[in-house]
DNA sequence: GTCTATAGCGAGATAGAC
DNA sequence: GTCTATCTCGCTATAGAC
């Protein structure tokens, strides 16, 4: 059962050179198989892309959920904080999450509309996570009173450059220095004065 | 001289399909020439490429320029906030924002170093730029007083905030919410309170 | 399910007439 | 500088033996 090794192998050049530019005989050698044999396993290149890019999806949700369903909402700052720090571990330990971005920036054009509909869906489910815990924490007073929809975008937007910064991905220290600008900045703004 | 059409063409191709998604006869289809022309002007692809490489760096980079030499550095929340602004505009007005984007975050592997060598250099010329500006205010005490390279970054963080979702690109109203809600929090954050 | 063999196509690139 | 004609290569995909 080569499944699992084409599927590895797939997401590796599909992360590292695209769709267009991975080939299935690329993924075939890694793999350890005939570029024949995947044949036996998928329909075709769409089939094993769209495949991977549902591994992908799941791998990136269950995550998240995890981690909010672990910590318990009680300490608003920490919790906040240690999701910037998942996203970048995530990020760092496989490479799911970079190959999840790229697909999401730069779908290939022919499959744009299937893959936007699975990036919707998650995007909206984060978000959801995300208001429903400020919505909270309004109610609490721990942080400034406002609408939980601003502050979820707020820290949406910090998740995003910190993903932007990962996929330029050349320099630790830089990427250090803008979390904790950017948290800190976002911390301030959102406290109580 | 169907130099400049050819451009305009591999400008277009390049940011809907990649380097590797894009091809020469479409190019040369949408140029209104024959796809071997094309060698009359260009020694490949690759120089092609790298040559519509430049000519977006450039565009972008004197965008930014003039913008910061047009503004007076007098009003610091209203210049700040009109950069966000301007970079949508350049990113909805043509396509070199665009193409830059994809290729500094998923340049073609081949490419790479010579891409990034580019990509650092526009990058450390911007963050140069804010930081001066940051330290004439941080020196005149208009917003809170921090190191001018925390503010920066946390600003930066805005700015790929933004670019990231003009990326995804399917939702205006979402994109108005989201600049919203990160430049309140940062004004905020950065604000003497 | 994995292999060998091969079809069929489109890619980037070159040669040479005009 | 643009064209027609052509080369070579690698791609996705299929057929059929084992």
């Amino acid at each position: 059962m080569k499944s699992k090794e084409i599927k590895d192998a797939a997401l590796k050049y599909f992360t590292i050179h695209g769709y267009e530019g991975a080939s299935l005989s690329q993924i075939a050698e890694e793999a350890g198989v005939k570029k024949q044999s995947i044949y036996a396993h998928f329909k075709g290149k769409d089939d094993l892309f769209l495949q991977v890019l549902r591994d992908a999806k799941e791998t990136e949700l269950s995550s998240k959920l995890q981690y909010f369903n672990h910590v318990g909402s009680q300490n608003p700052k920490e919790d906040l904080y240690g999701y910037l720090r998942l996203a970048i571990d995530l990020f760092q330990k496989n490479e799911h999450l970079k190959f999840w971005l790229r697909m999401s920036f730069f779908p290939p054009a022919h499959l744009a509309k299937e893959i936007e509909k699975e990036v919707i869906d998650i995007i909206e489910k984060e978000q959801r996570i995300l208001e429903s815990i400020f919505q909270t924490w309004l109610d609490a007073k721990v942080i400034a009173d406002n609408l939980a929809k601003t502050l979820t975008y707020a820290f949406l937007g910090v998740v995003d450059s910190i993903m932007l910064e990962l996929v330029y991905g050349n320099d630790e220290k830089r990427l250090k220095e803008k979390l904790e600008a950017s948290w800190t900045v976002f911390w301030r703004g959102i406290s109580l004065q």
